[in-house]
DNA sequence: TATTGTTATACTCTATAACTATA
DNA sequence: TATAGTTATAGAGTATAACAATA
């Protein structure tokens, strides 16, 4: 029985979550409540309903989860300048903090664990990896698509 | 800005979580559930408090999850040998049979995955990911000893 | 006394459907 | 008529605490 390569990355999926739990804890955020965040860092404000999307999400998730975040002080509802029935998602300055120092331990991280990695065998990792999640992806919406397929037909 | 290693091994991250999600649509399964499957296909026949363990979960979540299996026909209650106060959680030949193809299909994915990757770069991926994953591990491990220590202090 | 599993209670994430206000 | 977000309702995962039966 042999570990391979499917194993380790499956391990180190597990070790992430981990991880993310372990940073958060003890504060009103979760893996859901730092996906919002992180969304919101990376596109500026945002509708609920383009929070739904980019989280692929039902806007009654959004809801909840802005609310826990506005509860706690990590976004904002502002009116939206030209749609009166949405909102404009923003993150406050403490959030925006929050998020940076995610950015410094994503790229302190990243850099700790390609240390771990011998120089020669680098270049081979990162095409390894990139052909890996390519190829992982075509397989996941392949397998989605006939999902759908097959609820066409039967509807 | 640049893909990084890390980036790249969060997506496949992401990847695996919506793969299983898919392939159990439909089925009373869920991750939890399947993860409960999964450990005692590896273990055997255990109690519950041991499942918790390997699981890493408080008992009162191994009653709400053994509950489910076992109205969905996944698993069974068996009295315990010499322990009146437990039970022994056995698959049923379903569940056995479900689990086996599961094995088949990760053994598949397994070799799918890894024909992506060009021949000349699987020995220096192999190592990489490992080490990788090694590091991960003792990153998250330290972390976690660290925060137990807190606790300590503090209590 | 300690352990095994359950009941009681609560919070979070998620989904669908019905509804209100606005476009 | 369609869209944005909410209320209503429900299922699932998780946790702590109190408790019964047994060790």
């Amino acid at each position: 029985m042999d570990v391979t390569v499917l194993d380790r990355l499956l391990q180190i999926s597990e070790l992430f979550q981990r991880d993310l739990a372990n940073a958060f804890a003890g504060t009103p955020l979760t893996t859901a409540r730092v996906r919002v965040l992180w969304v919101l860092a990376h596109r500026g404000p945002s509708a609920q309903h383009d929070l739904a999307d980019a989280l692929e999400t039902s806007p009654r998730n959004v809801t909840g989860l802005v609310d826990a975040l506005e509860a706690a002080g990590y976004v904002r509802r502002a009116p939206h300048p030209t749609d009166r029935r949405a909102y404009l998602v923003e993150l406050t300055a403490v959030a925006s903090e929050q998020m940076e120092r995610m950015r410094v331990d994503h790229a302190e991280l990243s850099a700790a664990l390609l240390a771990a990695v011998p120089e020669s065998d680098r270049d081979a990792l990162e095409r390894g990896v990139a052909a890996i999640a390519d190829r992982l992806e075509t397989l996941v919406l392949a397998d989605e698509a006939a999902r759908a397929a097959v609820r066409e037909a039967s509807a």
